[in-house]
DNA sequence: TATTTGACCAAGA
DNA sequence: ATCTTGGCCAAAT
């Protein structure tokens, strides 16, 4: 099963799925996981930015809001452009456009 | 072991 | 629209 790992480590491997281009809600990461910790997912993201290998910053807020990032939302924002995610007004445009989806197990 | 912290979320005023 | 409150979870201190 799936929560044999740290609650951390399971956030890279999943985020690490999510294609150039799209973006996730810390809250729909978090329910992938099986848990609702959104602020868990967060904290995982902060404390260890594996770098290059996990995605961090195509994870947005519910709102399609960018959110936080460790090196700055500026920053957050710029990767996000240019992968070719529409980002203004400090939020993403047609979030539900550019949300990934997991596959599910079956 | 107990308390604090945080890149969050939703609802209320 | 903004601000506050309560809830949620795991890691760090």
């Amino acid at each position: 099963m799936a929560t044999n790992k740290n609650f951390h480590q399971r956030c890279y491997d999943a985020l690490r799925k999510v294609p150039k281009g799209k973006v996730i809600t810390y809250a729909d990461l978090a329910r992938y996981l099986g848990s609702k910790g959104y602020r868990a997912v967060g904290n995982a993201m902060n404390r260890n930015p594996y770098a290059p290998v996990v995605p961090c910053h195509r994870v947005v807020r519910s709102g399609g809001e960018i959110g936080g990032y460790a090196r700055g939302t500026r920053a957050k924002v710029k990767m996000l452009r240019d992968e070719g995610v529409a980002v203004q007004g400090g939020r993403v445009q047609d979030l539900e456009k550019y949300r990934f989806k997991f596959p599910r197990a079956t």
